[in-house]
RNA sequence: GGCCAGAUAGCUCAGUCGGUAGAGCAGAGGACUGAAAAUCCUCGUGUCGGGGGUUCGAUUCCCUCUCUGGCCA
């Protein structure tokens, strides 16, 4: 079996792409988006139509249900376990679609194998950073200077992080250092990487229809079911969305900051996959004929 | 028509007791090892509304014009 990572930023076209590919190459399609996990976020996720879904194979889609939230841990545990599965079926491609540069590392690197730590001591170390960063990062500093200096101060995310690993008595300078890939099959990336004007209309397109299918609704469901501390609803469109139920923002205002907010997103995304080289195509080829195939895994 | 308040970065605004100006947002680039659609880092020259006056020097003070709000007619 050969795997083939699609990645590119939202909205570029990966998911129509995928489908092709899987159908025209023979395959299923193993969704990479951090978003499309989670049961009951589908408009606001861009998530494939049922129709989609049925015409090829998915996995790692809709399977997280609340109050739980996805990792890149578990992401490429699940992988794992569907690339291997795949395997034994004789299925001839893999395709690995979505935008989250992150997973993508995770499941052909690795990460690296560390317990996890308590709820608990997680939300007090959170805190704990949060009412004390200064400190907190001085702590950093004296346990490993070395990653203390490759963080900032204000990234309060990555330190308190790295005081989990200290409290498990690693050093996250040598925990995150770098590996080779040993990634056990064949594997090709591809880059969908759209014009940027392009790629705002298509946003603006997209974004329009999904309110008109009915993301406020969508998102005023999972509040009015008690979800709201979902970590999934910080993500694009919908953390808006709230904003707008809340009555913090006004309907246009919402529009506007959904494209915005998913500009800059497509942008980070952009800055990752660059690095991740990969065969760059601008647009969907009119043909996914076989000589497609050669030159990705050729390259 | 009269009075008052505004007019400064793409947007919202701060400021200069007279020595040509700075925040937030937007934008550009980058980082990223268990929340990643998250989190963080770097990047700020713009006829300071037009014209005139005072001054060594005006975006800042004075006059005038234009425009935008508000109040009074």
């Amino acid at each position: 079996m050969k795997v083939i990572f699609l990645y590119g930023p939202t909205a570029s076209g990966k998911s129509a792409f995928a489908i092709r590919l899987a159908k025209e190459l023979g395959g299923e399609i193993v969704n990479c988006d951090s978003v499309s996990v989670y049961e009951d976020l589908d408009i606001g996720s861009a998530k494939p139509s049922l129709e989609e879904l049925a015409e090829v194979p998915h996995h790692l889609v809709s399977h997280i249900k609340y109050p739980e939230y996805y990792t890149a841990a578990k992401f490429r545990e699940d992988a794992l376990k569907s690339l291997t599965d795949m395997e034994k079926r004789a299925v001839p491609y893999a395709i690995i679609a979505g935008g989250t540069g992150f997973y993508f590392r995770a499941l052909e690197l690795g990460l690296v194998e560390i317990e996890e730590l308590p709820v608990e001591e997680k939300e007090v170390i959170r805190k704990q950073v949060e009412e004390n960063p200064q400190e907190s990062f001085l702590e950093l500093k004296g346990f490993d200077p070395e990653y203390a200096q490759k963080i900032s101060e204000n990234d309060h995310y990555r330190l308190a992080r790295a005081l989990e690993l200290k409290s498990l008595g690693k050093k996250p300078s040598l925990a995150f250092a770098k590996r080779e890939s040993n990634f056990p099959y064949p594997l090709a990336k591809v880059f969908l990487n759209p014009d940027r004007d392009l790629l705002r209309e298509r946003l603006k397109l997209r974004t329009q229809k999904m309110l008109s299918q009915g993301l406020i609704a969508e998102t005023k469901k999972l509040l009015d079911q008690g979800k709201g501390d979902w970590r999934a609803l910080e993500s694009v469109g919908y953390k808006e969305s709230v904003e707008y139920i809340q009555g913090e923002i006004s309907e246009g205002e919402l529009f506007e900051k959904i494209v915005t907010k998913s500009m800059q997103l497509a942008k980070r995304q952009r800055t990752w996959f660059k690095k991740e080289g990969g065969f760059e195509i601008p647009s969907l080829p009119s043909d996914v004929p076989s000589f497609f195939e050669k030159l990705i895994f050729e390259k």
